[in-house]
DNA sequence: ACAATACAGGACACGGCTATCCAGTAATAT
DNA sequence: ATATTACTGGATAGCCGTGTCCTGTATTGT
């Protein structure tokens, strides 16, 4: 469902998420930490930085760190940077006249669908998702490469 | 959601399915009665004959006709042989180890959207699509180019 | 048999996403 | 000032999905 970029972009996030006091994380943190390949890491924290929700900063002790509190960053602001075209609403058949008054056969059944995916999408926070326990899955989902899905 | 091929693949299967007496639909008009490329048809065609959802004949009055009646030809099993990518199972972050006993973050609210999507895509046949109103966008959808979305 | 029809399938071009690498530039510390 | 650190951004390469084109092969009708 996500790109390979939007799930890079997640473990970022969830690292910067985990930094104290608005600490910097450097591009090798992210990377080993999010499990991010070293050398695109950069393209994606660069993608981020543009979209407002990291801030970075040369020189020693520089790197990125989020623009606002984990709490208030969703999921979908995270992953919308990279996922373009899975996110752009419109009709399921690529139907430009499908509307509400001229629903085509999967309209409704659609219309709940992508309502259910969005809500939680926007719903979700980075907090949310580094609020999990120890041994949960989503803290091996921090340290583990992408390739496996 | 649905990528091109498999776009293609419902507007031909929907060709397909309003030929009538098992005659065989030839790639020139499923191609313009789908609006497919012409040229890019036959790929699509020849996947859902090795998906069995298709039969082809070779020669003159030959071409492709269903395998089934459209009544029990699914949209699942009709983009299932180009979609493998958004169809196949699994975590949404990727996390193998993601489970109903370790669910991750978004376990359930996936669980959820996943389940209706199926739900929808296993329930629609073919000829359902089809059985639209002659002024429905769904038919408008049989004979307008992908490209817009 | 022969010619015409029409699917089967390989070769190839193009674009976008992923990923790598390197030169440029800004900030820090000495 | 200078050297070091570390982000910025461009150039490049591989892969996959999309799409085009061409040859081969099976079927039909004469």
């Amino acid at each position: 469902m996500f790109t390979r970029s939007g799930l890079h972009a997640i473990r970022a996030m969830t690292v910067l998420a985990r930094l104290e006091g608005g600490a910097y994380g450097g591009t090798h943190h992210i990377a080993s930490s999010g499990s991010i390949p070293p050398s695109y890491v950069s393209k994606v924290l660069q993608a981020l930085v543009r979209a407002g929700l990291v801030e970075s900063h040369k020189g020693p002790g520089g790197g990125f760190r989020l623009a606002r509190p984990a709490e208030r960053i969703t999921l979908w602001e995270t992953v919308a940077p990279f996922d373009g075209l899975s996110q752009r609403g419109g009709c399921v058949l690529g139907l430009s006249e499908c509307s509400e008054k001229h629903p085509c056969a999967l309209h409704d059944d659609w219309k709940d669908i992508r309502g259910k995916y969005l809500e939680t999408m926007r719903r979700t926070t980075l907090a949310e998702l580094n609020a999990s326990s120890t041994n949960s899955p989503i803290r091996d989902f921090l340290t583990m490469r992408v390739g496996a899905e």
